[in-house]
DNA sequence: CTCCTGTCCTGCCGGC
DNA sequence: TGCCGGCAGGACAGGA
């Protein structure tokens, strides 16, 4: 999925094409994602203004008028497409979620594996629903840093790799940065998470918010199918410095090492043992 | 508390 | 060509 790049890049796609405008009708054919999606969704948002989108680690949050807000995440295989009004979308396999906004631009959910989530909170209180009660700090605030994070990791004996793909000690970073982040910061994914020192996680914290960065710039990283909202491919050229090169050489080519990938809490984790310490 | 495993679901790729 | 196993960006529940 969409981690925080990708979905910071779906936001910003949100922004442009529905801020201020009214939700004149949302169609929804499938109601079964992993969390299913509530049977009045449609009907509470239909005629309301889009006043605000945040995100939050992989959430969006679509702030509306009426009180009401609508919590999306879009789960490992989820895309938006964002269509503008003289566009007639093709209606795909796997579009679950259709909204029709008053000046008839089209936005719609596709997500072949369902684990995505949609439902509705209030405008208020939305960070008091389970997924934000104990989320992280955003990496990219300035509430994230070195100390900060060595603190989260105190007494965690888990790889510092799994602790990081945990949204409870920081948000938004999943697998694919994960990997780049501890790449970037020379630091092994297996070692315990609570025996960095200051200077690595300092290291660490930089290498978190630098990848993210990076991606975003990029316009969210294309991996097999992520594409833009407007539906135009992302960017070919950007690739990772080890996600996914099982085999390939370091990028850091004065290591003359092979990246190898490892099996960490059931997932793949790529890294280069020479640079990463 | 932490940590480990299994599960939800479809698509794609490689091997035979 | 087809079938089958393994794997995929996430998050949660349940049990040790």
């Amino acid at each position: 999925m969409p981690e925080l790049p990708e979905v910071e890049i779906v936001r910003r796609g949100l922004e442009q094409a529905l801020l201020q405008q009214s939700i004149k009708h949302v169609e929804i054919s499938r109601y079964d994602l992993r969390v299913p999606i509530p049977p009045d969704f449609a009907t509470l948002v239909a005629g309301r203004r889009i006043e605000k989108i945040q995100r939050r680690g992989k959430y969006i949050i679509m702030i509306m008028d009426g009180a009401h807000a609508a919590v999306w995440h879009l789960g490992m295989s989820g895309r938006v497409y964002i269509h503008p009004a003289d566009m007639v979308p093709e209606r795909l396999k796997h579009d679950h979620v259709v909204m029709h906004a008053a000046n008839d631009t089209c936005v719609v959910f596709n997500d072949p594996r369902r684990f995505g989530m949609l439902y509705l909170s209030n405008a208020s209180a939305w960070e008091k629903e389970k997924p934000f009660v104990n989320m992280g700090p955003e990496p990219l605030g300035n509430s994230f840093n070195g100390p900060v994070l060595q603190e989260r990791l105190k007494g965690r004996r888990t790889p510092i790799k799994v602790a990081l793909l945990d949204q409870a000690i920081v948000a938004g970073v999943g697998n694919i940065y994960a990997c780049e982040a501890l790449y970037e910061a020379g630091i092994n994914p297996q070692r315990p998470a609570c025996d960095l020192d200051t200077a690595e996680t300092d290291a660490l914290a930089r290498a978190v918010k630098l990848v993210l960065e990076r991606a975003i710039a990029a316009g969210g990283s294309t991996l097999k199918d992520y594409h833009h909202t407007d539906g135009t491919l992302g960017y070919f050229q950007y690739h990772f410095s080890v996600y996914d090169r099982e085999g390939d050489p370091c990028p850091d080519c004065s290591c003359r090492e092979k990246v190898q990938r490892i099996v960490q809490a059931g997932r793949s984790t790529f890294y280069c043992k020479k640079r990463q310490k």
